[in-house]
DNA sequence: ATTACTAATCGCCGAGTAA
DNA sequence: TTTACTCGGCGATTAGTAA
């Protein structure tokens, strides 16, 4: 018989490319701020297809949580949900990667100290395993901690729409230790990951993981400035 | 029986969201420059889709002229053709567009004279009545001719990415008057359009058109530095 | 007019397999 | 091995129509 390996992967639900041809049609009528009012005739017809494939489009769509409607009796209201932007975004900048590369940023802040969660969290067996198996180095016990100008923290922000290295989330000793994203960077040309927890507890504040000490190595201390390269996989 | 409007537009080729899906895994495997070899069972695996699925695919878009293979006994190799990356080019800038606004660009030269061949064409009818109709005036019967420094060129070149307003071939009196394609811009302030005919005659030179004579009205010589900024849609 | 259901059709997918 | 053919099956699509 033919070789197993042909079929797809049954876990990856067939992302089939209709959904992101219709989030993209909403989106260019401006759905995306605005609810857009187009029947599904119009719809159907901007994509190519029948009425009757564009409403069930878009009921596959509101069912996905990626599409609200309001259906008045004559004309329904199209509004784009913020996962259905997530998804378009994503699909920019995977565009956006391929014709003008890698993404980059440069951050700067100074040093502050933290309240000694670094070193807790980063003793913990579940993470270190993580960190060393996919950051290539076992990390060093403790964060180091750099405060962002508002202006700064916008900057950093563009990470968000990159891949990053997934930390993921576990439990240990009865208590939930949540996931986390790491993101290449040198900080005053060290190499280092920055690192966003996913829940993160402060606003301003942004942590750097290294194998060694960052605060040592660099002589760094609070009220420091520093910057940070980031530059995307 | 069901409204005829329901059936999607034969005349464009329904334009299957995979088409572009397989085009963009290639060029992010770096076939845009250099062939990808990639069996038809990686690329299925890539997409979620079976070997036979693929080998569908890379044969179609072979036949559309987006891809080159080369089939070796073992492996192919998979290059894509120019026509494949305007595709994805278009693709990115669509999205570009969503998230980034309208694209701006701002191009620095000056004054030339041209051959007197702008008064020739603006005065064909065939040209009066396209620029009437799709810019919403009627054109002065003459171009602004702009000589731009190789920097400023490449520049001006970011307009093939933008959409424009298109200016149609047609036949008259027994020769062949070509396309051409305008932008929405701004010279010294003053509105007007630039325009790029589909086979240009000058490499440093660009043509600009507006209602009224622009020479005239911004009283510019040759020699005279200009300044036009030029915005999407 | 809409949205959206049902039924019949169409065409794509993957299995099996040839070269 | 690989590419790529045929074919059966089934999911997606459209026609027709209800609400």
């Amino acid at each position: 018989m033919a070789d197993r390996a042909s079929a797809p992967d049954p876990a990856r639900p067939r992302a089939r490319g209709e959904t992101i041809a219709v989030l993209r049609l909403l989106a260019q009528a401006g759905a995306d701020h605005t609810p857009a009012v187009l029947t599904s005739r119009e719809v159907g017809a901007r994509l190519g297809v029948s009425q009757q494939a564009a409403d069930r489009y878009l009921m596959a769509l509101e069912h996905r949580g990626l599409l609200v409607r309001s259906l008045a009796r004559r004309r329904q209201r199209l509004q784009l949900t913020a996962a259905a932007m997530d998804l378009l975004r994503a699909e920019y900048h995977s565009y956006r990667r391929l014709f003008e590369g890698p993404g980059r940023a440069t951050i700067a802040g100074e040093v502050v100290s933290g309240l000694g969660e670094g070193r807790y969290y980063l003793s913990q067996p579940g993470y270190v395993l993580q960190f060393t198996e996919r950051l290539g180095y076992g990390p060093f016990p403790g964060t180091l901690n750099v405060r962002l100008k508002p202006s700064e923290l916008r900057r950093v922000n563009v990470v968000r729409d990159w891949e990053g290295i997934r930390i993921d989330g576990f439990e240990a000793s009865g208590r939930t230790f949540g996931g986390a994203t790491c993101y290449a960077a040198r900080l005053n040309g060290r190499r280092c990951h920055l690192i966003r927890p996913d829940r993160s507890h402060y606003q301003d504040v942004i942590e750097f993981v290294a194998a060694e000490s960052l605060r040592r190595r660099l002589r760094l201390q609070d009220g420091d400035p520093v910057e940070a390269d980031l530059e995307e996989s």
